[in-house]
DNA sequence: GTCTATATTGGGATAGAC
DNA sequence: GTCTATCCCAATATAGAC
């Protein structure tokens, strides 16, 4: 069996874990602490700060964020699929580890204060992924227009994401689904 | 000239612009009473905490929304115009007092505790007010449709919202017109 | 109703030993 | 690197007088 993890990677997956489901502002370093089974001055030796967690945090769930959202384009069968699978990424990334509230990248950015830049940096990463990839898939579907229904895309899964906080997560993806279907529908 | 407004007034004042533009969370106690020139005791005394006077500044700025989303309404030419004036009224009303970081409701919902009740009924009245007159306004333009519609524009109107998180503000309302433009006109 | 002054505590961070 | 124990402060809320 595989061995017990280190303390830091204990951390990163106690933090992405809370941290998602409580939101940053929510969630006491101690709860983190507390499910990782670690010390204090652990975590600051590693990390050196709250803020600093959540930065190394967000970057690994950038990651598999990125992984589920491939993962889901590569089993779509078509170019039009493609392009939506942002939403059955969206599901499954929620239903994998705990369900978030909402998303964790623009948590971060609205409840860091103005002058913090870790979290504005990590909401850019997220935004730079979501706009060049949707750039791309929309490509084959729109052609000379694929910028312009990208960024058509980019609000309405941005919208997605900010309605599981009007709503139940599943209703949002579900309606962000439909709503980008009938965007991308007026370019067959 | 107009005599100066009572403590309970200059509180609610006081907090509706700090809370919108630092956030709920990161705006302390301490920052509304030097605003509104008010002791601590007198806060307490008229909202009992700090979440009951976010709870009164929220009703105060959605009947400010309601009277500024109408207004823009009324100004709009067309049918198709009414029911795009919200992304008028998004301008308009962030540019009005302190401009927002992104929206008040949505960070009380994503900053507030899960057992907070207070934030969460405060979002779904300002959800029930977009929804109800979206439905309204959609009508003309899409007949049996409308409520379908209207969940797109909801969406879109939220993501615009959110996008202020991504980008400035003015950019993402422009960018929710045009997505909302591109919905409306399927059902021309 | 409003003030001055103070109580209380949650929670981020550190000191120093092992 | 990790632990135990502790510090420190920011921030909410209250006591009691006017």
């Amino acid at each position: 069996m595989t061995p017990r993890p280190g303390a830091r990677q204990r951390l990163l997956d106690a933090a992405e874990e809370l941290f998602a489901s409580g939101g940053f502002a929510g969630t006491p370093v101690d709860a983190v602490l507390a499910r990782a089974g670690v010390a204090p001055a652990t975590l600051y030796a590693h990390f050196g700060s709250k803020t600093g967690l959540q930065a190394a945090a967000l970057a690994a769930r950038l990651r598999r964020w990125d992984d589920v959202w491939s993962a889901a384009v590569a089993a779509a069968p078509d170019d039009r699929a493609r392009l939506l699978a942002v939403f059955d990424a969206l599901d499954a990334f929620g239903t994998g580890g705990t369900p978030s509230r909402w998303c964790a990248f623009l948590d971060a950015a609205a409840g860091a204060p103005a002058d913090d830049g870790t979290a504005v940096a990590a909401l850019a990463e997220d935004t730079a992924l979501l706009r060049g990839r949707l750039r791309e898939l929309a490509a084959p579907v729109a052609g000379e227009d694929a910028a312009e229904l990208a960024e058509h895309l980019l609000v309405v899964v941005t919208g997605a994401l900010a309605m599981a906080l009007r709503t139940d997560p599943a209703r949002a993806t579900a309606q962000g689904r439909a709503t980008a279907a009938a965007l991308v529908d007026r370019w067959r």
